[in-house]
DNA sequence: TCAAGATGCGCGTTGGAGTCCCGAAGGAGA
DNA sequence: TCTCCTTCGGGACTCCAACGCGCATCTTGA
């Protein structure tokens, strides 16, 4: 169910996605300021108040718009310090991904986790308030977790990217 | 300038921070529903709405929510394939560092980038369609990129954790 | 005991959200 | 070419709830 004119579409996944330029505009918007008002988001758009609400929540019905959050400065919680983490199993069984796996959800200081290819082991992204602070976690809750055959730690000494969407999401139609 | 009654308070960065489990609750909640209204938040976290609308100002004059952002599934845009990739330079100069970093922040399928410690590489997380669709990237927006001198990468098969906020925020007072 | 700050209640105002209806634009089909 | 039909946009209206203010009260800490 296209949200508007179709303009091009392409496939995404099993289904087909036709969003035009203001829908993008939309999203963008609303990546930005996701409490600003359907009068609001109307007038940036370029689009009447009804209208816009129309396709705000078609977009929210069809699944683009997953959730709205507020987004916080963990630089104000002490949380400075990224640490990326390989962790190399003792097996590739399933029985110990799984028994890995169920653990590491449980780490609070873990934010991502990914299960990569190739080397078959994972990449975690951890918060730490400082390298000592990693030290802490390093014992508490990543020595903890089971079947680990080997943990390898680098420290991210600056971000210079951090987006949520990658640009390319919001130029892709016009 | 404490929120509520500073009950113990820790040092984050050279700012007292003082949070009571109230306004944590408080962070927490708009951390999944950033659209909530007062009363439906002061319902929640067990205030009037009087107080928690004070409460929340507060949160976001000093800082401690930097915005409000609608999450989008990026699945739906096709979206479905992390990569890894690990980015060497010809030299660690200052210069070939600004070159790099002024030419990563443009490439629109990086959403991270991170200067890591150690080896002093780069570490991008980009996100693709699939693995021709990055195949596309790597040609078009990485290979272009300045004083490189080898680009490593790899795969996420499956994706374990995912979070904006570590846990660990929510549950520092009490 | 006193002062400062935080809470909660009640109020009035405002602004947003939702509904209904109509008009315009574009396609399909005879 | 004409007409029907679908779809989207926009205006007007109503209703409800959110927001913000002021004041009295309570708690906390010095």
């Amino acid at each position: 169910m296209p949200v508007s004119g179709a303009e091009t579409s392409f496939d995404a996944g099993n289904e087909t996605l036709a969003l035009d330029r203001k829908d993008l505009a939309i999203l963008a918007e609303l990546t930005t300021n996701a409490r600003a008002s359907h009068t609001e988001l109307a007038n940036k758009v370029g689009l009447s108040s009804t209208a816009l609400a129309r396709r705000q929540k078609a977009l929210e019905d069809e699944g683009y718009i997953q959730a709205y959050q507020a987004a916080l400065d963990l630089a104000q919680f002490g949380l400075t310090t990224t640490v990326l983490v390989r962790i190399a199993l003792e097996s590739q069984s399933d029985e110990a991904l799984k028994a890995f796996e169920a653990e590491v959800v449980k780490c609070p200081s873990v934010v991502r986790c990914f299960l990569m290819s190739g080397t078959d082991d994972y990449i975690l992204i951890v918060l730490a308030r400082d390298i000592q602070d990693f030290e802490r976690i390093h014992r508490t809750e990543l020595s903890r977790l089971p079947r680990v055959a080997r943990v390898q730690s680098s420290f991210a000494l600056r971000e210079i990217v951090n987006r949520a969407v990658p640009t390319v999401v919001f130029g892709e139609k016009r």
